[in-house]
RNA sequence: GGGCCUGUAGCUCAAUUGGUUAGAGCAGAGCGCUCAUAACGCUUUGGUUGGGGGUUCGAGUCCCUCCGGGCCUACCA
């Protein structure tokens, strides 16, 4: 039994994400989860809040809360949602939570004690009207280059020039729209990444097997330009984790704290640690630890495209640098982005779907095989409504929806709620056994890689060879010369769900507990198909379950469409 | 500007890393079936693999060039 740490990359707090957020990790991180649970391994999910930063601080102000009490409530918000959706993490975390406070603050002494932390002078901008340091992107002004009124203090979205935020003309804050601003001193630690440049690349060059996208973003960081640059890990902000040296105070650094992306990856750790405090598991080290057993972990990090420098670079440099032994990824597993008709989805345009707007107008199931079996793997992928509805119409509700329903009716009618007695399998069920055996395994080596289209891909023919099987056999014309041999048919037929079931609940969770539920049987995974198509013997009773999947109309489709377009509030 | 990814049938994607005649699903067409959610099955029409040039016995795959789309570029996260 191997033994399984996956996490998915924590999403931001200030709001709730969109389907392009969920599928490039929570979702295809769910579904490798599921998957080797169901696979007999030992695993732990884990995924948490992110909720430090300037953005949610921004956020709680608007929502006219304070920022502890917003990134509460908008926690439990997500997590009812990530619920909703199915996705089976064990422990759902805070990075705002103590133990990552402790953490966090362990971290940076080890690091400190191992010389990789430097105290950097800096002038940044400040707004007195605001009262806070303004990171680069919340001034706006003047181009210099091009005139362009609202350039970013990072860089012009007009003409595309990287930008300092002095050289912007009349700067203005974003915050408050104050241009009463001034540079001012402050003092930062920065963690020095680049005396860790070799260590980083001898790593990520013996990484085998990742994908490409992971790893030529990290080679570009490290060797562009003048190869990688240390990052600072303090700032000037009120919400977050105190600047400390363990538990001792960092003269110096007296009302700053941790950059959200130094404390975030390291929650992967706290969470853990949570999970144990929650009462949920009782030896994180054993998952973390390498001298406590954690050796044999294997471990899977799921993200977007976006978080990958900060996964491939700075965490491991965290870890690395520590001199302590803990676990280190094994496989990154990166995505790209999912556009929305024809554009980006856009939080602050309200532009696309949201999960709690997705899970409003259909069942989280409907949601997770179309946006898995999309995954944009190897390049961005699109969501359009009319795509969305053809499959969705196509796969669920016809090919699988249908053939259980034409199985689990005709039975009815024919034998009743009870699996029928009589005949045996013939040649047409052992080509049937052959075909499903080859068809398992290949999904098996799609999953175990995290091949995610071509799983998907591979769960659907496993289904429709139920119906060209159901085509051949045609029980309805065997039964009225031979009702034995349609007994056994049907009985066939019947032990097709639980197997169907089984495979396809890392897909679709909810609709597979159902198919389980009305066929009287528990999830169990086909270690040889001929066996597992013996679930149901003769006499074993089922029930016809409604309708799996109901059909998405036209005009439900162009309602959404309309709906979603616009201006979310 | 630089780097990376990407362009294959009307649509969404494959193609064992240079190897026979570029394959699936959907959509379209035809036939069959009547158990089932007007569902299912079978057959079938679609391709100058973005354009051009090159290397090779052989190129979707490698090289050059042009065109289109996307991402990143380090203080949003």
């Amino acid at each position: 039994m191997a033994r399984h740490l996956i996490t998915s990359a924590i999403p931001y707090i200030n709001g709730i994400k969109h389907l392009g957020n969920l599928v490039g990790s929570q979702l295809p991180a769910d579904l490798f989860a599921r998957y080797q649970r169901e696979r007999g391994h030992e695993v732990l999910f884990l995924c948490a809040t992110d909720e430090h930063g300037t953005p949610a601080e921004l956020a709680a102000a608007k929502a006219g809360k304070p920022v502890a009490e917003y990134c509460t409530e908008m926690h439990e918000v997500q997590a009812r949602i990530a619920d909703g959706f199915g996705l089976s993490f064990d422990h759902f975390g805070r990075s705002s939570s103590p133990e990552n406070h402790k953490l966090t603050q362990h971290f940076a002494k080890v690091l400190d004690e191992a010389g990789l932390i430097r105290e950097v002078s800096e002038t940044q901008m400040y707004s007195k009207a605001d009262g806070r340091f303004l990171p680069d992107r919340y001034i706006e002004g003047t181009c210099p280059n091009c005139g362009f009124e609202s350039a970013r203090g990072d860089q012009c979205d007009n003409c595309t020039k990287q930008l300092d935020p002095v050289e912007l003309i009349n700067p203005r804050s974003t915050i408050s729209g104050s241009t009463d601003l001034e540079m001012r001193e402050t003092k930062h630690l920065y963690l020095r990444q680049s005396a860790m440049k070799d260590e980083l690349e001898k790593w990520i060059d013996t990484r085998e097997g990742w994908p490409v996208l992971t790893t030529s973003i990290a080679k570009k960081w490290l060797n562009d330009g003048d190869g990688l640059q240390d990052r600072g890990i303090t700032r000037d902000l009120d919400w977050g984790i105190p600047v400390q040296r363990g538990d001792e105070p960092w003269p110096g650094m007296e009302g700053k704290v941790f950059y959200v992306w130094f404390d975030a990856p390291i929650e992967y750790i706290a969470c853990a640690q949570e999970w144990v405090n929650a009462g949920k598991g009782d030896d994180w080290a054993r998952w973390w630890r390498t001298d406590k057993g954690a050796d044999d972990v294997s471990y899977t990090q799921f993200m977007g495209k976006d978080n990958v420098p900060f996964h491939t670079l700075s965490f491991p440099a965290t870890i690395l640098g520590s001199g302590e032994p803990w676990k280190l990824v094994d496989y990154i597993k990166s995505f790209n982005y999912l556009n929305y008709d024809g554009g980006q989805f856009s939080t602050s345009r309200g532009r696309g779907v949201f999960m709690d707007q997705a899970l409003s107008i259909l069942p989280a199931d409907y949601w997770r095989w179309w946006l898995l079996s999309h995954a944009p793997e190897t390049s961005d992928a699109e969501f359009t409504w009319e795509n969305f509805q053809l499959n969705v119409n196509k796969d669920l509700a016809d090919v699988l929806g249908n053939f259980v329903s034409r199985v689990t009716k005709f039975c009815r009618s024919k034998f009743g709620e009870t699996v029928p007695e009589g005949g045996a399998w013939g040649p047409q069920e052992q080509a049937v056994i052959e075909e499903l055996s080859r068809r398992v395994r290949s999904y098996e080596g799609h999953m175990d890689a995290i091949e995610v289209r071509k799983s998907a891909a591979e769960l659907r023919a496993i289904w429709v060879a139920g119906n060209e099987y159901l085509q051949e056999a045609a029980p309805w014309a065997t039964f009225k010369e031979n009702p034995e041999r349609a007994a056994a048919q049907i009985r066939f037929a019947l032990n097709l769900i639980p197997l169907y079931a089984t495979l396809s609940a890392p897909f679709i969770p909810f609709t597979a507990q159902k198919m389980l539920d009305a066929m009287g049987v528990a999830g169990q995974w086909p270690g040889d198909v001929a066996q597992a198509l013996e679930r149901m013997p003769a006499g074993h009773g089922f029930a016809v379950p409604d309708n799996l999947f109901a059909k998405i109309s036209d005009d439900q489709r162009e309602d959404w469409h309309s709906r979603f377009a616009g201006v979310r509030d």
